[in-house]
DNA sequence: GGCATATAGTTAGTTATGCAACTAATTTCA
DNA sequence: TGAAATTAGTTGCATAACTAACTATATGCC
């Protein structure tokens, strides 16, 4: 196979590949070292509640683009580190309300701090300009799919 | 929280958040329509042995950048669907050769031109300039973290 | 030669993902 | 009003990830 047929092939395994998973362990790895208990998913869980408490459960699978058996699993087990809890919505029965603890809000800026502490690892070198413009092709890939 | 205070942050969810994931869910759905059956990491290592054949599991963890219980079950998995087999090295016995089988080499030009199209369906308005942006940027997050 | 160390691969346990099928509550609309 | 369709969430099954502990083979060195 001459190396050019795969030359869109080789940005799929750029765009979801080695670095992203690099980052992820590295984060991960930095969390670990600072006595953090939690997942990077967790930890996305958490990062949009921190902006907005009090999620439906269905608005944190738009908001980390999870389907909705995942975020089951996370809250189940955010729940049972005492991090967040499920309270019926007054409105909908149908809804839970996923709340942080008190635990939780003083996890925020330990967190804050070591995402990043892990991104200035990460982009040594990284000029300005090209990070937004890894903003907004990122952007654009993600709007054409959805 | 002031909103500046997560900058960092918002790239690391940029780099491994939801355009991979739009990405990798396109190309298994592309698979899956095509009456594929593979997952996006089996095809991942398919796509180093379509590279180099009967390479070792070690060899296949660092080109993957898997671990090597990952690895262990990628090629369990394929050797069930006979699209790879083990075979004993015969100059180290600690090693098992990881080889193509006639099956997984039919399914090499599909896979391809379905990674394209996938490409192609989520670089609409890309500029090519900006790939390459893209690309230096995310050589220079791996190399940083190794 | 033989012990210590390193390397290749496997297994076990926990967490996470994707899909499909399911229950329960709500909304639509004829 | 009441049946049909939609929405919110859960459960089951298969695949995959990371860590740690394990076996087997190979290498280094005294």
């Amino acid at each position: 196979m001459p190396n050019n047929q795969f030359k869109r092939g080789e940005l799929y395994s750029v765009i979801n590949g080695m670095a992203s998973t690099a980052v992820a362990r590295r984060l991960q790895k930095n969390f670990r070292q600072a006595g953090l208990e939690i997942t990077i998913e967790q930890w996305s869980v958490l990062y949009h509640l921190w902006k907005e408490d009090c999620l439906s459960q269905q608005e944190l699978c738009n908001r980390t683009f999870r389907d909705k058996p995942s975020i089951t699993r996370l809250i189940d087990n955010l729940e049972k580190q005492k991090l967040v809890k499920r309270t019926a919505s007054k409105t909908d029965r149908r809804i839970n309300l996923v709340c942080l603890t008190d635990a939780a809000k003083e996890l925020q800026q330990l967190t804050i701090d070591l995402a990043n502490q892990t991104m200035n690892e990460a982009l040594i070198g990284v000029m300005k300009e090209d990070i937004e413009t890894v903003k907004k092709v990122f952007q654009q890939v993600f709007d054409n799919l959805i």
